[in-house]
DNA sequence: CATAATTCAAAATTGCATTATTTGTTCACG
DNA sequence: CGTGAACAAATAATGCAATTTTGAATTATG
């Protein structure tokens, strides 16, 4: 599974092999070269850097990262997996692109799964883990005139959720859908103009989480998709 | 997208570049060649020839496979982001143990989506992909009696639902998803017993489809997998 | 019992072979 | 005589293998 977390990869081209100091000449490589390079590359893509459908010239990266090929190719094949890059026998590795329909489709199973992990936990959390949740719900409120703190919070809401769900294999799935919607510039999901409406909707499932009203908060998660879904056709 | 049919492998060890002719040297292969390691590789795990937790020496399965180490590694790679092997940091690659709490946490998302999906191909196929499904349907009607068909032909109709369902993406999470589903030796998803009961559900979800009763179908199909997750644990 | 050395496996670099694509030249037809 | 199409050759990129280096684990010795 590539659930790598977000890490940190000097970006310049240190010079390997010839280091006078024994010790972190590498800094004890905590990940393999691949994921790191896979993360690089993760990045560049999601930044555009590397372009929707532009193919991906092995040897040019691999020179400016300065690595080997293989490495590299090592990385394509985990994004590929990913859905992030389509490998073409013999042609090499491109960009995915993602169409309006695809992105429908991954959005479409973004919102079944966390509705289904938002009613797992109001089944299933710990009155501690409610608690947990509540706090970011206070902080959303008060981040409200905030954009960049509210989104924040707003997606450490979600993950929370997720997390707290606790289903190992449901959060890769989400992770990986949501690289792919993060392919697509206008990826407005959880950006929605409306903070308002944003939160009022959180602030219903919360209360609904919290009086452990499955139903309800299913009925709620999904309504707070559909107007995202909404606002990012906008 | 590890979205392989399945394919035959020359078993061979095909002498390569001295060919004498010219032509057809490789029988210009249509899958790369870590692709067809990944799927023989795949039919190992499954087989059980991999047991689960065992370590996959990559230097043996070279020589066996009279190939060398990088197109192993890259089609570990694959089979790692499918989960059906867990990379561990310098120490190799092991063939994932699935835990009951896993197969578990697998089960529910697999019903999630394919309850998705019923509602989903009850809401918006055709009379004639719906007409597809009856055929499949009485099919099963009159194969009760015959075990190994009847499974078979219940697993097309699963698969044709998610077909007419079609969500690339929707259908890609579940075939890996199935993957390490099949990982466990009591991987008895659509295998349980009761061929009666099992053949009642699945008339009433069809009967459900037809009527286009999305609701409905929903509940039912949650049933047909629920009662399935309880077969498993018999 | 701890430390150091040796052995073995994994990871990365380099290099080679195969294949596809593109460009240039030639021949034929208008 | 000029233009277009087809074939061939060259170039560039992918796929595969072998070697080297690095890190870790185990064993032996002090």
């Amino acid at each position: 599974m590539a659930a790598i977390p977000s890490l940190l990869l000097h970006d310049t081209h240190d010079t390997p092999s010839t280091a006078t100091s024994t010790l972190a000449v590498t800094p004890l490589a905590e990940y393999a070269l691949y994921e790191r390079v896979a993360e690089r590359l993760r990045a560049r893509i999601f930044a555009h850097t590397l372009g929707p459908g532009s193919w991906i010239d092995e040897q040019a990266l691999a020179v400016e990262f300065g690595i080997s090929r293989t490495p590299l190719r090592e990385a394509l094949k985990v994004l590929a997996s990913e859905g992030l890059v389509t490998m073409k026998l013999r042609r090499g590795a491109y960009v995915t692109e993602v169409s309006e329909r695809d992105l429908a489709e991954v959005y479409h199973l973004l919102a079944l799964l966390e509705c289904d992990a938002a009613v797992v936990v109001a089944i299933e959390a710990t009155d501690t883990q409610i608690s947990e949740l509540q706090a970011l719900q206070d902080q959303l409120e008060l981040q409200v005139a905030h954009h960049d703190a509210f989104f924040a919070t707003n997606e450490r809401f979600h993950m929370r959720l997720l997390e707290i769900a606790d289903n190992r294999w449901r959060n890769q799935l989400v992770a990986d859908l949501r690289k792919v919607m993060k392919l697509n510039r206008h990826h407005s999901l959880f950006k929605h103009g409306r903070l308002g409406a944003s939160l009022d909707e959180h602030r219903a499932i919360m209360a609904a989480i919290t009086e452990r009203d499955g139903v309800l908060v299913h009925q709620l998660m999904q309504q707070h998709f559909a107007n995202g879904k909404l606002a990012a056709s906008d």
